[in-house]
RNA sequence: GGUCUGGUAGUUCAGCCGGUUAGAAUACAUGCCUGUCACGCAUGGGGUCGCGGGUUCGAGUCCCGUCCAGACCGCCA
């Protein structure tokens, strides 16, 4: 018999039964005449003990010989504890061991396997197998586990059905770079791993299932971030005879849902914010509106008034730093420094401390009158006792850069709090977007993305102030969902292919398959897809979604586990009708 | 493709303006310890200072190159 029990579920209850118990050696605590071992498994820990009056020597000996990590599995009977220990559920009592077997020794581990371990990043990913013996990491993964069980209940329960799409398409030529697989059978051709199932989710609609969902796994071959894996899961959803509201309705229930089974947490109606508001208050497309700190522009504030470097650029934009004007001159010069740095790209800061006398105390004060520096503060709703931090420079960049500078003032003040969540909707993004560089359209979204109904009338004249009919989940200022609502007529579809510069040929080399399906009965349909990894690094209180996945990639895409990508040898080259080009 | 930060004991790190034998903590080993739970105490072993080149009487330290890791920018419909 290899256990009874597991190491986490023996109480008070149990005293006096004999018990098998199976699991890794955590620690030794021998103090001569007494030895415990921490004997631990994914279900928790239980205290062994050994002592010279109640264990045979040779045992006690054996015990002295384990290490770290052994496997082992011992026959005992579990007894109250002399002194107990509140921190474990198994705290009160302990199993005197009467037969102890090492079923397999351990090397010594490279890293210390505890909550706080010593083990850096990249030591703990080549060992992941080790990491993931730490608490936090098991719990990280049971946490995702979890909520994968919880996104299928209730979508489930809403007559969603999950269905699977292939892994093996085609390349797509908008988005990001396919991951591409040779063909061994057909000679020097390729499929493309799915950046999203997008086009099978929409011919399930064609097709009629109705509501459909998946947890499945994306492929995108970009450079990676700490948020951002080349492989990651999505919460991949569509719905037929749907408009945007009825696609907000269903994501609010899905994420209302999760917020309140997994953490907890109750949260009202979600709240909308158009794209434009999002980036001139926040300066991003992903606000985190858990803090305050909105933007204030000041450019008929701020020029004309003999300041050179407000007068010479597009926007002067500020925002007011909550008690900052406590800063001392080197923590404001430090913060300028931050800003000039090359991630951040900013000429300089323009800074103003509002005392709480409502007097003003600014390097550029002899350019501007209190009477006008009041009027600032105004703008940015300061109260005394903030610093206003103000930047000037081409109004996209200047705003991105503020919004840097927002987030990381946020995070020093400690607003940003893993246990508040505040979701956010973001609508009405550009359709398209004007790409200098290819000197065409490019869909801000993707290809089958509905233009706003009400500006379908502004395709040929003014196309860049067209509105999309699609949406962002941000929460915490983390983008985790994002969709749209679907082209479902074939002559709207065809004008958007011809404004991105698809001629009739291309659309239908790349995407006929959908075209025709389209002249079969298309359902009107739009949908969303969810990022999990993200979703569930936010539910479990942390922004890196490395440590909620059980084997992920490291910065440069690497599986550091396994050593892959690796080199394959020439005979597989020729079966796949490849040649390396050095 | 680019910017920044780091690489010193098994591990996490310190090492100042270049100067004698490179330190700490932890881990590991041995011994002691009558209730530990991050046990404690004592002793001990443990180093190609990422790699290559340069400057210098002398380089862990300065310079150049390179590799690796991390964060970020570009990129990510």
């Amino acid at each position: 018999m290899y256990r009874t029990h597991n190491c986490g579920a023996l109480r008070l209850d149990n005293v006096g039964e004999s018990v098998v118990l199976s699991g890794w050696v955590q620690r030794i605590r021998d103090k001569g005449f007494l030895l415990w071992i921490d004997l631990r498994d994914r279900y928790g820990m239980t205290q062994l003990v050994m002592d010279k009056a109640r264990t045979a020597d040779v045992q006690v000996r054996q015990a002295r010989a384990l290490g770290r990590e052994y496997v082992i599995q011992v026959r005992g009977e579990v007894v109250v504890r002399e002194s107990k220990n509140e921190k474990h559920p198994t705290g009160e009592i302990e199993v005197l061991v009467r037969e102890l077997h090492v079923l397999n020794p351990s090397l010594t581990p490279p890293f210390t396997l505890a909550d706080e371990t010593d083990g850096g990043a990249d030591l703990r990913m080549k060992y992941r197998y080790l990491d993931i013996r730490r608490n936090c990491i098991r719990d990280n993964l049971l946490l995702r586990a979890k909520v994968a069980q919880a996104v299928r209940n209730y979508l489930t329960s809403r007559d969603f059905v999950e269905i699977e799409t292939p892994y093996l398409i085609k390349s797509t030529p908008e988005g990001a770079r396919d991951f591409v697989v040779p063909s061994r059978v057909n000679s020097g051709e390729f499929y493309a791993l799915p950046q999203s199932p997008q086009t099978h989710k929409q011919l399930l609609m064609v097709a009629g299932m109705d509501r459909y969902f998946q947890l499945v796994r994306c492929f995108r071959d970009e450079d990676l971030r700490a948020d951002r894996q080349p492989e990651f899961t999505q919460i991949d959803c569509e719905m037929s005879f749907v408009r945007r509201t009825d696609v907000l309705a269903a994501s609010e229930g899905l994420i209302r849902y999760l917020l309140r089974e997994v953490a907890g947490v109750t949260v009202g109606a979600f709240p909308r914010m158009t794209y434009d508001e999002a980036i001139k208050k926040y300066g991003s497309d992903k606000p985190d509106i858990r803090f305050g700190m909105t933007f204030g522009e000041l450019n008929d504030l701020a020029k004309g008034q003999g300041f050179q470097i407000f007068d010479s650029q597009e926007l002067v934009v500020g925002l007011a730093v909550p008690g900052g004007a406590a800063h001392s001159r080197k923590q404001i010069d430090a913060l300028t420094e931050w800003v000039r740095r090359p991630q951040i790209g900013a000429q300089g800061l323009t800074w103003v401390k509002c005392d709480e006398t409502g007097r003003f105390k600014s390097p550029v004060a002899r350019f501007f009158n209190p009477e006008v520096l009041r009027k600032w503060a105004a703008r940015l709703q300061a109260r005394p006792g903030d610093l206003l931090l103000v930047l000037a420079g081409e109004a996209a960049a200047t705003r991105k850069r503020l919004g840097a500078l927002r987030l990381e003032m946020a995070k020093r003040l400690g607003l940003r709090k893993s246990d508040a969540f505040a979701p956010l909707w973001i609508t009405d993004f550009p359709l398209l977007e004007w790409d200098a560089e290819t000197q065409r359209y490019h869909a801000v979204h993707h290809p089958f993305t509905s233009p706003e109904p009400a500006d379908i009338s502004r395709l040929d004249s003014e196309p860049q102030k067209v509105r999309a009919d699609a949406y962002d989940l941000v929460l915490n200022g983390i983008e985790i969902g994002g969709g749209s609502i679907r082209i479902s007529n074939r002559e709207l579809q065809a004008k958007i292919f011809e404004l991105l510069g698809f001629s009739e040929a291309d659309a239908k080399a790349k995407f006929g398959f959908l075209l025709n399906a389209f002249e079969y009965g298309a359902p009107p349909h739009g949908g969303i897809a969810f990022g999990f990894d993200r979703l569930v690094a936010l539910l479990g209180g942390r922004e890196s979604i490395r440590d909620f996945i059980a084997f992920p990639k490291n910065n440069a895409g690497r599986d550091v586990v396994i050593d892959a990508p690796a080199k394959i040898d020439g005979e597989q080259l020729d079966e796949l009708h490849l040649k390396i080009s050095e």
